[in-house]
DNA sequence: AATTCGTGGCC
DNA sequence: TGGCCAAGAAT
């Protein structure tokens, strides 16, 4: 199906002039290019979902080097990989990544599987997601709609309406696998991709550079900053928690977070609604007695559908109960904790603590923030 | 279908 | 500064 609509005036298709731009102008040395190897390109593919290149290249070799393969990913705990996803967010990914790992095993051999349908089926992987590994890893003639393509389909045929929404994405993955060349899948799906994300940018789009522009309709309605229209505007809620810094011997309390929910299995720290009911908690959930919780600074964290103001409260242990320990409770030293699966603001505050206690032979800590 | 799920960069 | 959103999926 065609656009309604003006015709596209350049005879030469969209993916023929995206292969010839990509040779020149493409991006060739990201971490996880130069690999067929679908697990590698599988665990870029997660990592990079909702996530930006930048942030996603310190923590791809790490994770590659403690899980080099499926069977590696597979062995390893819950707690070890979602610590080397730590600061990453959307932990979900994590520990989706790991049960396929696991189901991949268990039904596949141990081997990627090569059909659509068996890679989307497994947890973690939808359609766009599913499309990228296989063509990157086989060839795999399937079209992908990530924020990129939206974009870039959406200018270049004017798409109106919110492309989140169910209707205007159907239109668009209509036009996404139109404009699928014949062969040379992968290197197409890497051009739409390196199109989005270094010309047609959401701000300041680089038009007089751009392969497509003659047959760009909000190019040539003058609309490029129209398009794709935006998501339509929420206002984010704030809640307001404390968090109790339980500290014994230099050593701090952490606490397992249900693994379903915000944070979802990672370890963090006590949480209270209110200042009052922190001595009562830490005897009754902790078997500690402390002195008077301490108030620090406040923080501020910032979701993408909420905000959350934190009030952390130090609390010295004046005494520890012998038998307190349970499971999902567990005592780690400042530095300990900090290499553990944390929440970034667990980690800022962690990072306060060390900062005022400098570590034994090594001098002052730094005071900054 | 609309929400939920993290964090960081950009303007 | 704060709103917006990025190589989306699950529910």
């Amino acid at each position: 199906m065609s656009p309604t609509g003006s015709p596209i005036k350049n005879k030469t298709s969209i993916s023929a002039r995206l292969l010839a731009w990509h040779r020149r102008h493409g991006r060739h040395d990201l971490p996880w290019q130069g690999t067929r190897d679908a697990y590698r390109i599988w665990v870029a593919e997660i990592m990079l979902q909702q996530t930006q290149v930048a942030a996603v290249i310190p923590y791809y070799a790490r994770f590659l080097e403690h899980f080099p393969d499926i069977a590696a990913l597979a062995a390893a705990s819950q707690d070890e990989v979602l610590r080397l996803w730590s600061g990453l967010g959307y932990y979900s990914r994590a520990r989706n990544l790991q049960r396929a790992a696991q189901l991949i095993t268990e039904h596949h051999k141990g081997v990627f599987p090569r059909a659509l349908g068996d890679i989307t089926a497994l947890p973690g992987i939808g359609r766009s997601t599913a499309a990228a590994i296989a063509a990157f890893a086989y060839g795999t003639r399937a079209a992908i709609l990530d924020g990129n393509v939206k974009r870039v389909l959406a200018r270049h045929f004017a798409v109106a309406g919110f492309p989140g929404g169910k209707r205007v994405e159907e239109g668009l993955w209509q036009l996404a696998e139109e404009q699928l060349p014949p062969r040379a899948i992968g290197r197409y799906t890497q051009a739409l991709m390196d199109l989005g994300a270094t010309l047609c940018t959401r701000a300041k789009p680089r038009c007089a550079d751009c392969p497509l522009a003659q047959s760009c309709r909000a190019l040539a309605l003058a609309q490029v900053g129209n398009f794709p229209a935006p998501r339509p505007s929420r206002r984010v809620p704030t809640r307001a928690i404390h968090m109790l810094l339980l500290v014994r011997a230099g050593e701090l309390l952490l606490e397992k977070r249900p693994s379903s929910g915000i944070w979802g299995g990672l370890w963090s720290l006590p949480e209270l609604a209110e200042r009052a009911g922190a001595k009562e908690r830490c005897r009754a959930h902790y078997g500690c007695s402390i002195a008077a919780p301490q108030p620090l600074a406040p923080l501020a964290h910032g979701f993408t559908h909420f905000k959350l103001h934190i009030q952390p409260l130090l609390c010295r242990v004046q005494k520890l109960a012998p038998a307190a320990r349970e499971p999902g409770q567990i005592w780690l030293s400042l530095e300990e904790a900090q290499g553990a699966a944390i929440p970034v603001p667990v980690r800022k505050l962690i990072g306060r603590l060390l900062a005022h206690r400098p570590a034994p032979g090594r001098g002052l800590a730094k005071r900054s923030e």
